[in-house]
DNA sequence: GCTTGATCTAAACCTGACTTGAGCTTTCAT
DNA sequence: ATGAAAGCTCAAGTCAGGTTTAGATCAAGC
């Protein structure tokens, strides 16, 4: 039985590598709860280090936090990911990196065909003019690329 | 002989499916340039369709405007890019591409090694600690991360 | 009891890729 | 000649995923 069952931010980051500022700002997200002592500050309990963990593994899946609150929220009682809960989740995640090695895959072999065509119009250009909108990536509000381009002519 | 040699703003966002608010952002960001009437209103090039089709293309395959600003101001006295620079150029985005391929698929592999296992270690887990860090996508100053998981202790 | 280091809150700032709004001007077809 | 549509500038807003700063408070060791 160890002594401290409970641990201070710092150390909850410094056991993730996650920065004190990053703890906070997923605790105010609604990812991870904390208790506080008296005064106010915040312990964690160990099995936070657990659920932090499981915040970074899965954003390197490329996960937002808001999908990672959702996979989060859906465990019961707030418990953290045990084994059963990872393999579940891990099945799924599998699908989308599928997708994503599919995506870019087409898009290789479009740019194949490109290659040396250099013809770059909007109309008849596969990479371009793609079905799968599976590349969108990044930040900002260009959600709406790709819905728009609908009156497109030709180019010259 | 086209009776106008040069095209509105409005008319070159119709034609690249852009809005009109992009174009402009480009213009300031230095992607594209414009003439201007006696009024002030911006008159572009019809090859400058083609050049905006090239940043459009060269996002779907990831690369920032900065990037796709360096490409074109690679092109000698603002050129738009030709056939030959496309085959260039592609052929630099093709490893790109390589690349990301390469790592969703050691990806994948590591995400099957971790079905099922549930450890959550940030010690152990391939799936974190990775060499590579080409998943690294999306915005905002997360750009620490990877530099700094340095003092990572065992879970639990 | 005191100092030192860790924590606290709240608000502001950052990047990228744009959009939106206000208020005014130009262009073009009739 | 006029009125609508399209354009102009400049400032500010958006979203994600945080970081930074400031000023105050807490916890722990000596």
């Amino acid at each position: 039985m160890h002594r401290t069952d409970l641990i201070a931010i710092g150390e909850l980051a410094a056991r993730t590598g996650v920065a004190v500022s990053a703890i906070r700002f997923y605790e105010a997200k609604g990812l991870i709860e904390a208790l506080r002592t008296g005064g106010g500050q915040r312990r964690f309990l160990r099995a936070d280090i657990r659920r932090v963990s499981f915040i970074l593994i899965a954003q390197q899946l490329g996960l937002s936090l808001e999908e990672i609150a959702a996979e989060l929220t859906r465990l019961p009682a707030g418990r953290t990911p045990n084994g059963a809960d990872w393999t579940r989740i891990s099945t799924g995640l599998r699908a989308r990196i599928d997708a994503q090695i599919a995506a870019l895959q087409r898009t290789r072999e479009l740019l194949g065909d490109c290659i040396g065509c250099g013809c770059l119009s909007l109309k008849k250009c596969g990479l371009y003019n793609r079905d799968d909108k599976a590349a969108q990536r990044g930040a900002g509000p260009r959600y709406v690329l790709g819905d728009r381009a609908k009156e497109i002519a030709e180019i010259g």
